[in-house]
DNA sequence: GTCTATACGCCGATAGAC
DNA sequence: GTCTATCGGCGTATAGAC
């Protein structure tokens, strides 16, 4: 693996760790190159994370993806509850400094606000998929939806901050992945009951599933 | 006023300016004053951020207390969610940027933890009160409450951040009072119709209020 | 592609006079 | 309480040899 690839898995690994403040020094000391071979790789910090967003993006889109003719909606859906838990965890440090890492750079706002405007319209054709067909009593315009799609994206974005700061540094990554828990919480009242138990069973599986393969992992 | 107060005023209006890399050097050059008298007055710069946190609090204590025979709870809704963005406005570079300012001192983390808790804890204690007068069909158990306690929070808290992002840098402060909209939405499902209509027309007529002293302010 | 060496600026913080 | 002067450290970034 060339160093290019390496520079942007310490700088997600690292700042994972330590938050968005670490530097081009702290990187180059972990990996034990020199500063310029940083600088002959990446133009400067910026590009670094200009990197991170551009997997983080593609990671992403792979689990929001609607599949044409995905026929068990609620496994489908539980597979987005717990894909984005994990993309949450394994980006953590992105979401929890997006701002001060995006401010400082405008290509990178650029394309952090493309980032966002995706998720959210993806979010968006997720639950119109879901709810034509397991809406519950209660309806939703497309207004509606749309907001409920917001509400679901900045809840998401947010919670590794949240978690970073109610639980101990140690709990991070235990307690992140229960993000689902409170995105179910948001959908439940728009949702049939019968669906809405499947989900959670599905999501149950899942996430026994990750605990394994994430405790392999480590 | 003394300098103490001016370093701490300064400090809220720069970094809702600038962002919260704002330093000990850019606050005494707008104040006019020398490095020595900030480190007169605080041993650093965290002990500003402790004073600006404490402001914080106290001003958020105002909007949720839950007073004791409050009768026309419509209005009193109203005004937390008009009041609450107000906070939001008035001290957003902190919430937009409360982890790092956080992280780098353990007093600090625990004060913000405490404010956290305490918050969550206020608006459940809101909530049960409005439950109890306005319920609608959707009935929650206290841990369901106490769920959407925290979510209310967690979008109330992280909505400076996410205005910053997709709102252009001019349009913040307009914007940011938006988030009731965002939080009357969360709460919806659980209200009787009748009483939520009521809580939004209250709001309305705050915010043209808000609107005509807000401008007239600056 | 990778290295060594180094320039430059900024920021937090202190010493000590008034 | 307020000032002037200054130190030390860190972080980004570059020049130029190999």
């Amino acid at each position: 693996m060339g160093n290019r690839d390496r520079i942007v898995d310490a700088a997600i690994e690292l700042m994972n760790k330590n938050g968005c403040v670490v530097g081009t020094t702290q990187l180059v000391e972990h990996l034990s190159i020199s500063p310029g071979n940083l600088y002959y790789h990446f133009r400067n910090r910026e590009e670094i994370l200009v990197e991170v967003l551009s997997r983080l993006t593609s990671d992403l889109d792979a689990v929001l993806k609607v599949k044409p003719y995905e026929t068990p909606i609620a496994s489908w859906l539980a597979s987005i509850f717990i894909g984005g838990a994990q993309v949450l965890r394994q980006y953590r440090f992105f979401f929890s400094s997006s701002l001060e890492l995006v401010m400082k750079d405008e290509r990178l706002a650029d394309q952090y606000r493309n980032f966002t405007a995706r998720g959210i319209k993806q979010v968006d054709a997720i639950l119109k998929r879901v709810l034509a067909n397991a809406a519950g009593q209660l309806r939703l315009t497309a207004a509606e939806r749309g907001r409920l799609a917001e509400n679901m994206w900045v809840l998401w974005t947010s919670w590794p901050r949240y978690i970073e700061i109610v639980a101990g540094a140690g709990n991070v990554e235990k307690e992140i992945l229960r993000n689902h828990e409170y995105l179910e919480f948001l959908l439940r009242p728009y949702l049939d009951p019968k669906f809405f138990k499947a989900v959670v069973t599905h999501v149950r599986k899942l996430q026994r599933l990750d605990n394994q393969t994430w405790g392999v992992m480590r």
